[in-house]
DNA sequence: ATTATCTATAGATCTATAGATAATGC
DNA sequence: ATTATCTATAGATCTATAGATAATGC
């Protein structure tokens, strides 16, 4: 039952993964360790020599799903942006896609530790989203964080109204990805 | 032990108005019946002649929370609107404030019935953000929908950051609000 | 007689822990 | 010998139901 060291780093690693997933799809309190770990391959037993509680993990999954968020828009053409963010596909497929849209609402009631990781991955994406020159103070900074609550806005009332008003939840993300196409999108 | 049929309508509505405010705190997981219905003054046993479901209680306080929402913001002065939305006494109190930004992550996992019932929420915040002359398409209800996204994603973003990064957090709220001074808000 | 609310509980979760097992790594 | 993972379970929840109770409303 024992595996390698190697194997074993890969295990936790792929807990990680799956969190970073679950979280996002179904909330933190909408995955249970059972099942989550069911999905990650293994059972539910070895959770707890590698997290000291479910809080824990969700600190880490939160840091790894900003991350994956931040490093995939980086790789989007500027341009494009917006219509990628804005896009059904994302709407439809909250677990591989923004961090601070999907996990916004948990993390507002999780530790200091967890939003610590959260905001960085606001800082990230304001960098990618003000085109790298947004880091420090000053105009395009305030354009960044402008245009960053408008997507992640735009995209929460989207994913919460595509079932019961399909009309108006397109109609929020075509308008927006239209306005900010205009200028710093 | 039984009431009287207004007592009993009084009791329901207190029901359903702890629900609006503990859902909008704690998340929908994140209070249970029997902890809701204590706050309500009463004891769980009489959950279920009053709603089928908790999932159906979750549909009436949506409906609740957000009338409560476009109900206050309508008598807040049009040139106050961004300043107060985005001020910290509302990001601290997501029980008494805005049904979109503190329900959005729950609804958006709910039915279409329930989605239904924020997506009126939406409508009716848009008509109020955009002075009235937004229900219709065109320019304004475009400059309502890019104001009400920015004024979401703002608070949104600053209230899972309010612990771990207050100061990123603060800033967030400061330069949406002076953005939104400006023109539509 | 009807019914709103109560007490009590069933049955299914959930997080966390205990102890066994078996393969790794010294 | 150490340890990553497993099976099994403790103890605390949670939603939902059953049946008793007592006041209302016919």
């Amino acid at each position: 039952m024992r595996v390698s060291r190697e194997q074993a780093n890969a295990n936790r690693e792929r807990v990680v993964e799956t969190a970073a997933r679950l979280f996002r799809e179904r909330g933190f309190d909408g995955i249970g360790l059972v099942d989550l770990m069911k999905e990650a391959g293994l059972t539910h037993g070895g959770f707890y020599r590698q997290f000291p509680s479910k809080e824990a993990l969700l600190t880490e999954a939160t840091g790894r799903a900003v991350s994956q968020t931040s490093d995939y828009l980086a790789g989007v053409p500027a341009a494009d942006r917006a219509a990628v963010y804005l896009s059904r596909e994302h709407r439809a497929n909250p677990g591989s896609g923004c961090a601070i849209a999907a996990l916004a609402g948990d993390v507002a009631r999780a530790d200091a530790k967890t939003q610590a990781a959260f905001a960085a991955g606001v800082e990230r994406l304001l960098a990618c989203v003000g085109g790298g020159e947004a880091a420090t103070s000053g105009a395009a900074r305030a354009d960044a964080i402008q245009t960053l609550s408008a997507l992640v806005g735009a995209l929460v009332i989207a994913r919460a109204t595509a079932t019961g008003a399909p009309g108006l939840s397109d109609e929020v993300l075509a308008t927006v990805r239209k306005r900010l196409a205009g200028d710093a999108g």
